[in-house]
DNA sequence: AACGATAGGGCCATAA
DNA sequence: TTATGGCCATATCGTT
C-alpha cells in the first residue's frame, strides 16, 4: 500500500504546477541499495515517502540514510558519516532522540516535511530487527508552533473545485476548528479568503484544476479520497452521525469533499483519529467582510514581516488580550469584520462596560492571565499527547474561567456544570505536582486509588 | 572550560 | 556454528 499523500504517478509529478511544494527526486536515488533487514524495513517505509525526510529511530538516536542524510547535514548543519569507516557505505546523520523538538522546526523550515519512525515493539522481546513504523507526519501546517507570538496559529486550508464552485476548508488541528465554506467559482475572491486565513499549508485534489500561486506550501492528496461516496464516508465516520443532515450538510458535495481532504490528510500525518475536531462551522459568506490582501496590508490590521522591525499595525496597538486564544479571536475579529448592525453593537456593549470600569478591567486581566489555552490543552487529549503537568494546567484554567464567569454574570450557553464536574475529576486523579514526563512519577493524586499510593 | 563516557539499535569483522 | 567487540551522528552528564 501507497501512502495517500503523495502521487503515484511518475515522479517528478505535476511540474506544471510552480506551487508545488516540493519536487519528487526520482526513486533509484531513494531507496538503499545494499540488502539487509534493516535496510529492507526503510525502504519500505522510505518509498512511500519519496519528498519527505525520513527521521528513523534506531535505538537513542533518530538517524536519516541515503539522499536524505545528504539533504540533512546540510539543513540541521551535522555531521554527514557512514556506519563503518569502510568505503562505499550508506550516508548517515543522526542526532539522539531527546534532540527531535529541535531539529524538526528547521526541516520544516528549510521546505521539507518529516516523517518519523519509531521503534514499535520492545527491543528486548523482539526477534530478529525490531518492528519499525511511521507515528507521525511533520507537516509545515501539523507543526506545533514554538513561537506563541501574536496569536498566530497554524492552519491547513484544502480547497476543492466542483462543478464551478470553491469549497474551503480551514482547520487548526491544536484548537479543533474546522470552517467550510463554499463560494462560487471566482479565482481573485479564492485568492483573498486563503490570505485571510493565513495558511501554514495548502491541500489540493492530485490532478486537480486549481492553480494558485501563493507562496505557501502545498500537498497533493490521492484524489479518490474527494470522490462522493468516499467522501461522504469519512463524514459520517468521523463524526459519528448516520446522516449528512445532522452535520447541516445535506446535499452539500462541494463542502463534503473538501472537509474529507482535511480530516483525511490530519489522520494521515497525525497517525491517530481527530476525535477532537468535533463540530463543523458552516462559514456563510453573509455577516463577515472578507478582506483582501492588498486592504489588509495598507491598512496594517496585523503585523507582517517586514525588513524593519517597526510595528505599527492595528492587532498590536490594541492587543491587551492576555491569553492565546484571546489573540487568536482578535485576531480572526479584525480581518473578518462583523457586516450586521445588530452584532456590532452587542460587541460594542460589552467593550464599553470594561471601558467604564477599569477596575473590573484589572481584576479580570488579572484572572485571565492565569489561563491557559484551553483549546489547545483539549486538543491534546484528543491527540494523545497531553502530559500530566497540562493536565493541571487545563484544570486549573477552567476553574478561572469558570470564575470570570461568575463574577461577570455572563449568561453564556455554557454548560458550566459538566466543567466543574471535569474540573472536579482532574483534581481527583491527577497530583498537584504532577511533572511532565510521564515517566518521572507522581502522577496520580493521593486518595484516588490505595494500591497506587502504596 | 574542556574532555570523556554514555545512550541503544544493527551491521560487520574477527574470534572461539 | 555462535559469541564478542568496534563503530557512529549529538546532547548531556559527570569528572578534572
Amino acid at each position: 500500500m501507497y501512502s495517500t499523500l503523495y502521487s503515484k504517478s511518475p515522479i517528478p509529478r505535476n511540474t506544471e504546477n510552480p506551487l508545488l511544494y516540493e519536487k519528487n527526486p526520482s526513486y533509484d536515488i531513494l531507496l538503499l541499495m545494499k540488502d539487509t533487514p534493516l535496510i529492507r524495513q526503510y525502504n519500505e517505509i522510505k518509498k512511500q515517502y519519496p519528498d519527505k525526510i525520513v527521521l528513523f529511530r534506531m535505538g537513542d538516536f533518530y538517524e536519516t540514510f541515503g539522499e536524505d542524510a545528504k539533504i540533512t547535514s546540510k539543513i540541521l548543519n551535522i555531521t554527514l558519516t557512514k556506519r563503518n569507516k569502510n568505503e562505499d557505505q550508506t550516508p548517515l546523520a543522526g542526532f539522539p532522540y531527546h534532540a527531535l523538538d529541535q531539529y524538526v522546526p528547521k526541516i520544516i523550515e528549510s521546505g521539507k516535511c518529516a516523517v518519523i519512525v519509531d521503534q514499535l515493539e520492545d527491543p528486548a522481546q523482539a526477534k530478529g530487527i525490531v518492528r519499525r513504523g511511521v507515528t507521525k507526519i511533520i507537516t509545515p501546517g501539523t507543526l506545533e508552533a514554538t513561537d506563541e507570538q501574536s496569536g498566530k496559529s497554524r492552519k491547513i486550508v484544502s480547497i476543492v473545485e466542483k462543478k464551478g464552485r470553491y469549497g474551503i476548508c480551514v482547520v487548526d488541528i491544536y484548537t479543533g476548528m474546522l470552517q467550510v465554506i463554499e463560494i462560487t467559482k471566482n479565482q481573485s475572491e479564492l485568492r483573498n479568503i486563503i490570505v485571510s486565513y493565513e495558511p501554514s499549508e495548502i491541500l489540493l485534489e492530485e490532478e486537480g484544476s486549481i492553480r494558485l500561486s501563493e507562496n505557501i506550501p502545498v500537498q497533493l492528496i490521492d484524489k479518490s479520497i474527494s470522490k462522493k461516496d468516499k467522501s461522504e464516508d469519512i463524514l459520517l465516520n468521523h463524526f459519528k452521525v448516520h446522516s449528512l443532515h445532522s452535520l447541516g450538510l445535506d446535499n452539500e458535495p462541494v463542502k463534503i469533499s473538501t472537509i474529507a481532504l482535511s480530516l483525511h490528510y490530519i489522520k494521515e500525518t497525525q497517525q491517530i483519529d481527530p476525535q477532537h475536531i468535533k463540530k463543523v462551522q458552516i462559514v456563510d459568506q453573509k455577516g463577515r467582510m472578507i478582506l483582501d490582501e492588498s486592504t489588509i496590508r495598507s491598512l496594517e490590521l496585523i503585523p507582517h514581516l517586514t525588513v524593519t522591525n517597526s510595528d505599527n499595525s492595528l492587532y498590536s496597538i490594541i492587543n491587551e488580550t492576555e491569553t492565546s486564544m484571546g489573540a487568536r479571536l482578535l485576531r480572526s475579529w479584525l480581518l473578518n469584520p462583523l457586516t450586521e448592525k445588530k452584532p456590532i453593537l452587542e460587541r460594542q456593549k460589552r467593550v464599553d462596560v470594561y471601558y467604564k470600569d477599569y477596575e473590573r478591567t484589572l481584576e479580570t486581566k488579572k484572572i485571565l492571565s492565569t489561563v491557559n489555552d484551553i483549546d489547545r490543552l483539549a486538543s491534546k487529549i484528543g491527540l494523545s499527547r497531553i502530559t500530566p503537568k497540562e493536565f493541571i494546567a487545563l484544570k486549573d484554567s477552567i476553574e478561572a474561567s469558570l470564575q470570570i464567569i461568575e463574577n461577570e454574570k455572563l449568561e453564556e450557553s455554557l454548560d458550566k456544570e459538566s466543567l466543574k464536574e471535569i474540573v472536579d475529576k482532574i483534581s481527583k486523579t491527577i497530583s498537584k505536582e504532577a511533572p511532565h514526563l510521564i515517566s518521572e512519577g507522581n502522577i496520580i493524586a493521593d486518595n484516588y486509588n490505595q494500591e497506587v499510593d502504596e
